[in-house]
DNA sequence: ACGATAGTTGAATCTCATG
DNA sequence: ACATGAGATTCAACTATCG
């Protein structure tokens, strides 16, 4: 995109969403209702936890003759499949309207609903990236001993088409997960102690979710001062979290009791300074540094060798910060690495290592160097 | 069910199944047809591993430049997601036609698929009982960085209705998971090793499934003498399974490869005796905790700052469980630790202390605490 | 024989900025 | 839209080789 271009879409697209977006803000509305006043392409992340459609049959009782408090609420009831078809795919669309091209939505749910869910999500073009399990530390147990506990409950994350771009903080999560690749299935407990919001001794919320998992998906997705929209809001965990990580938020929801008590809950939660939320930069994001340059500011004098780890390739480096191999081949780092493996492709900074006082290191090394001394 | 239907039942229902059906055999059809000319009511248990339609982009190859052996079968081609969602419920549809009143089906995919096999499960009136997630102690990494690692798969397990019975082994079950109820989540390991089918030293299936995960849905959900239809055999794990637990199977497939594999698998599999069974045990995996997860879970608010016991080093929470020292440098707890000590490890959890309420406490205690907090 | 080390592999929707 | 080139990117389990 050329400078020209860039202008005139700052000029379009900005004041649309600066100016009437709601942010930090809960809409006391119906879901479908509210998002359709919100402006097309304007939210970076969507999450919601939409009813789960749980069809109870009779009272659950547990072995010692106790009333198990299940999800009984009228926000739960749907006549009939269809009829809870017709409202996912209703507000999905809406969903799919509202976020920005590169924008992402998560959805949690259960067996009950996250096929109809995940179904709809497909047919209106999203593109599930990933569905990730929360498994539950401590679920509540099968009673009646007639299925598996169900011990878990299943998340989609999805972007707005199969070529659409979207935010992963790929180094954040493996950082989090110490130095490996975050995977797709995660342990949390379910929300419980002094995070359970409750009233007169009563949950306000049937279903709240624990902000770990919050905190795991805005950290992984979004980055300071996105958008974050919750069209199921319930008692505010999205709204808490981002808050605490330096994004907008947006709720919608209708029930009183939810609203006051996420007005409360949001308002004292404190939000971590700058230092605090810096995480882990991918080096994607971090300034590029040119093989060329480290050879201009002598940290490579041209003519010197580099070889691989095993030194079975040797190559030349010349003036310009190309390479040379012993049979004459040349290119950048990269290039020559994988014409000599006759490799698709080759990291050169990992690859090419050079004689230093400590032994044969890769030229990365000195890449951080250079970094660390000319980086404020 | 009183003496007197269950005699008639068995006058009407026991010779079709007696005298129709191809008990302990391949057949070699199309997965369709072959259901058509099942009769009716016959089934106790379908398990099925449909392709998944994987709709994989260009060649994908390892950070080393190997190259990775994707599923590229013609089996696994679809025009497109409706023509997907046609083959889906047209299957599906004749397994409600072959399962007896109180059969059951099982069908495994990925997020791939599994959203509109789900979807399609609750349209024909199947009442899903469970969704099981196979964790993978070893799946293939995310080698570009770009999503969480695909480390799952999903099952879906489902009666003939609503008021439909099944057969569920409870007891089994929690034998088998060492005294506590069987889990949705279930660990095993991708089938490899001396288990995995090879032909001159290659792979004869790309998605052979472990026999462990078979060994304990039949064993859950089947009982002696029953009969496991398999629609998509493949290299007859289902079979396998099947013989050694003494359940009848049918195996539908193509390939002639693939039947020519399962044939000589099932041949040589030794049907186990009854104190075989009970000596089956769950592995259990040893709970792992990482750094970033006691900053999501507020056991340490980022921001606070760690020193190590002497107070000689001091570091910054960041908001992803990385530490940033005074100096700038970064990195997890692990790494941090060696950097700063100029060593070439450290144990972060003992190096790093925190001011608790007792006075300077290594972090390993937060450790513990979260440990004995989430651990049943 | 046994331990250490290197090599291989598994249902994978797997880059991105620039021109 | 498509081509180009810089440069970022992997975990656990099993198998083969070597000393």
């Amino acid at each position: 995109m050329g400078v020209l271009e860039k202008i005139k879409k700052a000029r379009v697209a900005a004041p649309v969403a600066a100016v009437e977006l709601p942010l930090d803000q809960i809409l006391q509305r119906d879901c479908i209702a509210a998002m359709r006043d919100l402006p097309a392409a304007s939210i970076d992340m969507i999450f919601a936890d939409p009813p789960y459609n749980l069809q109870l049959g009779g009272d659950l009782s547990r072995p010692d003759g106790s009333h198990v408090d299940a999800v009984t609420d009228d926000w739960d009831k749907f006549d009939s499949l269809s009829v809870y078809d017709k409202f996912t795919r209703e507000w999905l669309a809406e969903a799919k309207r509202i976020l920005k091209p590169n924008g992402a939505i998560w959805v949690i749910g259960s067996y009950h609903n996250i096929f109809k869910v995940g179904s709809a999500i497909q047919d209106l073009g999203f593109w599930i990236l990933n569905d990730v399990v929360w498994r539950k530390s401590n679920p509540m147990p099968n009673f009646k001993g007639t299925r598996f506990t169900n011990a878990h409950e299943t998340l989609i994350w999805a972007s707005m088409g199969e070529k659409a771009r979207y935010t992963f903080n790929y180094r954040s999560m493996k950082t989090l997960n110490d130095e490996l690749q975050m995977r797709s299935d995660w342990e949390f407990p379910v929300c419980g102690g002094p995070e359970r919001l409750k009233k007169d001794g009563v949950k306000v919320h049937p279903t709240q979710k624990p902000e770990a998992l919050l905190y795991r998906i805005l950290l992984a997705c979004t980055k300071p001062g996105d958008v974050v929209l919750d069209p199921f809001f319930g008692t505010g965990t999205t709204g808490a979290v981002a808050k605490r990580l330096g994004r907008h938020w947006i709720g919608i929801e209708r029930e009183d009791d939810y609203v006051a008590a996420a007005r409360e809950r949001i308002d004292a939660a404190l939000p971590l300074d700058e230092s605090a939320l810096t995480t882990m930069q991918s080096p994607k994001s971090a300034p590029k540094v040119a093989f060329g340059v480290l050879v201009e500011n002598g940290y490579l004098t041209p003519g010197v060798v580099l070889t691989d780890a095993r030194r079975k390739h040797r190559a030349l480096v010349r003036a310009d910060g190309s390479l040379e191999s012993v049979c004459g081949q040349t290119g950048s780092i990269h290039k020559l690495g994988s014409l000599l493996q006759n490799a698709p492709a080759c990291n050169g900074w990992t690859f090419w290592h050079h004689d230093g006082p400590d032994g044969l290191k890769p030229i990365d090394t000195l890449r951080q160097t250079y970094l660390l001394a000319t980086q404020p």
